[in-house]
DNA sequence: CGACCTGCGAGATCG
DNA sequence: TCGCAGGTCG
């Protein structure tokens, strides 16, 4: 392969460039992405280096999904590890990490987790601090991304007058995460940290492996994923870092933009090399962008340049409120959909908050128009999915009495919190985990009644961790389900539990998928993806409109983007105590949003919005000043606006959604016995209706309730 | 035990 | 406004 033809001059110096230290200050949309893929690829095609050497780290796990396939389409390579810092560590972890008395089945906690936990400290040690719970967790996180024991960090923190209250839950916290056998994200970094600075023949056994290490979006890795990448290539000395200081919006969560900046500090030796040529943007675009981030002190200096046109006019529209700017957008949406060939998929609605997201979600879902939204709330994080995770985990890591608590009375079986408070006494008293006094319940000296309901529950997780290694995981889950008998937990006349029991289709379909994709996958392992994954790592080529905060589309582009929400208090975000550095990683976010676009860009903001019950009136960003486009700026006549809207609406979504296909939809053919298809989960065949309800039982997937005017099925015989 | 009532607070979020 | 946590009552 000739890389001279595949990539620009700028491009083809870094990835030919192979040993040592080199920094890429690669600009938005400069390619990126395409030199760490090309000289990774360099490095086994005109290097020889086997793949297996090669680490490279990504900021989500789909951008690791992407590069891997792009690695794979250049070279035919697969098998090196590619992959964010958190799997990375995950992984070493569940080779290594009973070296640090650890038991390798241990179950990562999420932020909901952690907040239980915390949560519960607090009220046992500290109940008239119980609502600086958000307080004390951010420290924690602060205190184990610096790698900072409580004592240590006690020390850093001493001015702060609740320094002993953050310091000794911390303390709590980490006995308590001993106990469950249990890692949240930040140790999945420390004590993999800890892991390689004790043990010198683990970390030489990683050193040998990956003699050529990768870091994309190196400007948000925080100080110890640098400590950590720098352990790696000691011995060696191959570290490929990519990033872009202006892009630097993690700040707030301990990125370090210092680790970018002081670079050459560290590597003395280091190769600089900037990629200023910008292929995604119209001139006009890069233009804006530009001027905008020019107002931000202390960066390293990149001027984007591009050889397209200028392009279309980027332009800024002042609405009187936020249902009239929502208007405005859908408008411009639907016109350019209508009369210039676009799809929705070119479109990106960028907000600062997400709140804000909401008039526009319920506008196109008013009108049928095909939406996603990034970001916002978690799949994962949802109480029902959590609550059949926790089953799960419980039967792979019985010393997860975080997880047990959270199912011991879901479904409900009478166990009040009086009898699980009983439980965790006599357990803790006789310094034995739950599951091991759910086991021996007998030997508790609970009340009988208590005894009783408790044996009921015990008897289930005994059963489904017997069970889990029995049968292959697809088919455990649907045991599991069963089991547990989710499908009475629910309320199926109430919406809100159809969609619960919904959503947990949802999820064991999503099994059935990584099944099919990992065939012999462990339930270990499993768990352990799973805990990493998130809503963004969905790769989806659906053609709907993307709605997202600027974190939410970090790497991606879209044809056209608005970036909605320009006001002051909302984007700038401001607070009491905003700091000229929060200014600037605003600066950044703004940025970066307006980086996304490849052809077309609004800026808006309202005059008044509704907002917590009241209106509130905002003026118009610093930052759409910045942009010099607020001189050409015309004031748009509201009324006018919303006249149009409506009348496009009606013409063009009205007719389809007034006799949408759910009203008229003939349900009496499905009855009982029925064979039908559904397009997602296959055949199956119904076996009980229930006014609108069907519960079917599908061939691969089990039983499922699904309601028969909303489920897309078709009847396929008798 | 669990359903219902009241008061409070409200940011972005990679893994 | 909405969602949550904590308190109260049947």
């Amino acid at each position: 392969m000739d890389y001279s033809t595949l990539l620009n001059e700028e491009q083809l110096k870094p990835v030919t460039d192979t040993e040592g230290a080199v920094l890429v200050l690669a600009g938005a949309g400069s390619g990126k992405t395409r030199v760490l893929t090309y000289r990774i690829a360099y490095l086994i095609e005109k290097c020889g280096v086997s793949p297996y050497n090669i680490l490279a780290i990504t900021f989500t796990n789909k951008a690791a999904g992407e590069m891997k396939e792009r690695i794979f389409n250049v070279t035919g390579q697969e098998g090196m590890w590619v992959m964010t810092f958190h799997s990375f560590c995950a992984r070493v972890l569940r080779n290594d990490a009973d070296k640090l008395g650890h038991n390798r089945n241990f179950s990562i906690y999420g932020e909901a987790e952690s907040d239980r936990i915390i949560t519960r400290i607090l009220k046992e040690n500290f109940p008239e601090d119980a609502d600086k719970k958000k307080t004390i967790r951010w420290h924690i996180s602060a205190a184990k991304s610096i790698a900072m024991t409580p004592e240590q960090y006690s020390a850093r923190i001493k001015d702060r007058p609740d320094r002993d209250l953050i310091t000794q839950v911390y303390a709590k916290y980490e006995e308590e995460l001993a106990k469950n056998n249990a890692f949240d994200f930040d140790d999945l970094l420390l004590k993999t940290f800890l892991l390689f600075a004790m043990h010198k023949d683990v970390l030489e056994k990683y050193q040998d492996r990956f003699l050529y290490v990768h870091v994309d979006e190196f400007q948000d890795t925080n100080k110890i994923q640098f400590l950590l990448v720098k352990m790696l290539v000691r011995k060696y000395g191959n570290i490929f870092v990519v990033g872009d200081d202006d892009q630097s919006i993690y700040g707030w969560r301990g990125a370090d933009v210092g680790n970018i900046l002081n670079f050459k500090k560290d590597y003395p030796d280091c190769r600089i090399y900037k990629l200023e040529r910008n292929y995604r943007s119209s001139g006009n675009i890069l233009k804006t962008a530009n001027k905008v981030i020019a107002n931000n002190a202390g960066r390293m200096g990149k001027q984007l340049w591009t050889e397209k046109d200028d392009g279309i006019e980027v332009s800024y529209r002042s609405l009187g409120d936020d249902k009239t700017e929502a208007d405005f957008v859908l408008e411009q949406i639907m016109n350019l959909v209508k009369n210039h060939g676009y799809r929705y998929s070119d479109f990106a609605i960028l907000v600062r908050i997400n709140s804000i997201t909401r008039t526009f979600e319920e506008k196109m879902s008013s009108y049928g128009m095909p939406y996603k939204v990034i970001g916002g709330f978690k799949f994962y994080e949802r109480k029902e999915i959590k609550d059949f995770i926790a089953y799960l985990r419980m039967a792979v890591n019985p010393a997860d009495g975080e997880s047990i608590t959270r199912i011991i009375n879901f479904p409900k079986r009478g166990i009040g919190e009086a009898c699980v408070e009983a439980l965790i006494r006599a357990c803790s008293m006789r310094n034995i985990s739950l599951y091991d006094g759910l086991m021996s319940l007998e030997n508790l000296e609970l009340s009988p009644a208590y005894t009783k309901k408790l044996a009921q529950f015990a008897a289930l997780a005994k059963d489904l961790s017997e069970h889990k290694d029995d049968m292959p995981l697809d088919e455990y889950i649907k045991y599991v389900m069963d089991r547990v008998d989710f499908y009475s937990a629910y309320d199926m006349d109430d919406p809100e539990g159809r969609t619960k029991l919904e959503n947990i289709d949802e999820f064991i379909t999503s099994v059935h998928e990584f099944c099919a994709d990992n065939p012999d996958v462990r339930l270990e392992e499993y768990l352990q993806t799973l805990s990493l994954l998130t809503d963004a790592d969905e790769t989806d080529e659906g053609n709907y409109i993307t709605i997202a905060t600027v974190h939410g589309v970090k790497g991606l582009e879209f044809r056209c983007v608005f970036i909605v929400g320009l006001e002051e208090g909302i984007f700038p975000s401001l607070r009491s105590d905003t700091t000229t550095a929060d200014v600037e990683e605003e600066r950044r976010i703004m940025y970066v949003a307006i980086t996304r676009a490849q052809e077309r860009l609004w800026l808006t903001n309202a005059g008044r919005r509704f907002r917590f019950g009241k209106w509130e009136n905002n003026s118009v960003s610093r930052f759409v000043k910045e942009s010099g486009l607020i001189a050409a700026a015309r004031r748009m006549d509201e009324r006018m606006v919303h006249h149009t809207v409506q009348q496009a609406l009606r013409r063009d979504f009205a007719p389809k959604f007034t006799q949408s296909a759910t009203a008229g939809k003939d349900i009496s053919v499905f009855k009982e016995g029925v064979k039908v298809r559904h397009p997602k989960f296959g055949d199956g065949v119904v076996t009980e209706v229930n006014g609108e309800n069907a519960r079917i039982a599908f061939e691969k997937l089990g039983v499922k309730v699904l309601n028969l005017r909303l489920a897309p099925l078709t009847v396929i015989g008798e």
